[in-house]
DNA sequence: TCTGGGGTCCTAGGACCC
DNA sequence: TCTGGGGTCCTAGGACCC
């Protein structure tokens, strides 16, 4: 029989820091400190009462023994790709779905012993793993017994398991549908596959038929290969403290994060088509606009200026708003851009405006791109950006961060 | 959990066309 | 023109996930 194998890390991020730092074994370590809140910890932290989301300064105050470190993303993305590769040794086709997950499909159980017995050694934490015929009952399965846990869910065990499960529990099955399930009597995953598919299809809609039949056995959701696809979009959001009505403010901080997403596009070799913003209000609503781009870009410049004058139809006078965000939509890689066939030179007439320029201003960023490297982040930045920095939740001036030219306002 | 950042996918409804 | 039915494409916005 051919099993879906779900891999999951057990408190990642924490296990990642203990792993590469053995005097943290043993203790209570939490990440998160930049954020001020918790973000993973290790099983000591949990027995002692920290939770996700608890803010560093109670973590301190309650549990002074508690080790807070900063949450070091490019660490955990390597232990992640070992993660992947060690499990790619067994299994020809894994899931890279995570930064602590993956799945894989494997033909019996000794291989994802192997698997799981690999992954420890190796990275120096444990993992827990579930294997079932479906996506989503390996998830179930995974999540059965953790840390350190290996369930097997056989097809003809599976009601034993779901009937413990709460509909809300279920993967793909968030707060409003379990609601919604639960008045219609739907309390657990077993109520749940127990209803008729003509009930089901009369009833919910596409999402929850898909997991009706992934939690029976059979399989809608396919492993799929990470590499075969490109993302759908980039995006670079940043909420900030004190909220703020200020266009300018808004402008700064969406240019900041214009450069970010456009960053992201450069460093993956691709190109956005389409172009979109928000700004967030206190009431977490949003305020947004979507835009094509004249050609595929990049680079900011052309992009906040399109920001610019759109903005004053976004921006209410008098909202209080708590953080912007910004997507490339519609990707395509620099590879698949058409070149244009008139350009200097050619006697026909030039394709969409500024071809040439476009190429300058890319190998520009390209340049900026090496620099940052070398110099660190935030080195160099936009004019645009300057007022979104944030020393204590100050909005310092120009001057202050001053330490490599910058790159001129955006007119 | 009074709420950070980066994603994906689905659906309802409007615009436009025949 | 006061008016049916159907298809497609796009957008806003919701829901969910890690």
């Amino acid at each position: 029989m051919t099993w879906i194998l779900h891999i999951d890390g057990d408190s990642f991020f924490a296990s990642v820091e203990m792993s590469l730092n053995p005097a943290l074994k043993g203790r209570a370590v939490v990440t998160g400190h930049e954020r001020g809140i918790a973000t993973a910890m290790s099983k000591e932290a949990k027995a002692l009462g920290i939770h996700r989301g608890m803010p560093v300064y109670q973590i301190k105050k309650l549990y002074p023994q508690a080790i807070i470190v900063r949450s070091d993303y490019h660490n955990y993305s390597i232990f992640a790709h070992r993660m992947y590769n060690i499990v790619r040794r067994y299994a020809g086709k894994v899931e890279e779905y995570s930064i602590d997950e993956c799945f894989a499909r494997v033909e019996d159980i000794e291989t994802a012993w192997k698997v799981k017995s690999d992954l420890q050694k190796e990275l120096g934490m444990t993992f827990s793993l579930g294997l079932g015929p479906t996506k989503v009952i390996a998830k179930v399965a995974s999540k059965w017994n953790k840390p350190d846990g290996f369930t097997v869910i056989e097809p003809d065990k599976l009601e034993g398991f779901l009937r413990d499960m709460q509909i809300g529990q279920i993967w793909g099955i968030g707060p409003q549908t379990a609601h919604h399930l639960q008045r219609l009597n739907i309390k657990t995953a077993l109520d749940f596959i127990q209803r008729s598919e003509d009930w089901i299809r009369g009833n919910l809609g596409k999402r929850e038929l898909e997991l009706w039949h992934e939690l029976r056995g059979t399989p809608v959701y396919h492993v799929h290969t990470s590499h075969d696809d490109l993302p759908g979009s980039i995006q670079h959001t940043r909420t900030f403290n004190p909220p703020t009505t200020d266009k300018k403010i808004l402008f700064s901080e969406l240019s900041k994060n214009v450069e970010g997403a456009c960053a992201k596009a450069r460093a993956d070799k691709l190109l956005a088509r389409k172009v979109y913003y928000f700004l967030k209000t206190q009431e977490f609503r949003y305020h947004r606009f979507e835009m094509a781009l004249p050609e595929p870009l990049q680079t900011p410049n052309e992009i906040l200026n399109l920001i610019k004058e759109t903005l004053g139809e976004v921006h209410k006078a008098g909202v209080v708003y708590r953080a912007t965000g910004v997507a490339l939509n519609d990707l395509i890689p620099e590879a698949y851009e058409q070149k244009s066939l008139f350009q200097e030179g050619s006697a026909c007439p030039p394709g969409p405006a500024g071809g040439v320029k476009n190429e300058k201003k890319r190998e520009i960023f390209k340049t900026i791109d090496r620099l940052e490297r070398k110099y660190g982040a935030h080195s160099i930045i936009l004019g645009s950006s300057m007022r979104a920095l944030t020393k204590k939740g100050e909005r310092v001036g120009f001057h202050k961060r001053f330490n490599l030219p910058f790159m001129g306002e955006v007119v």
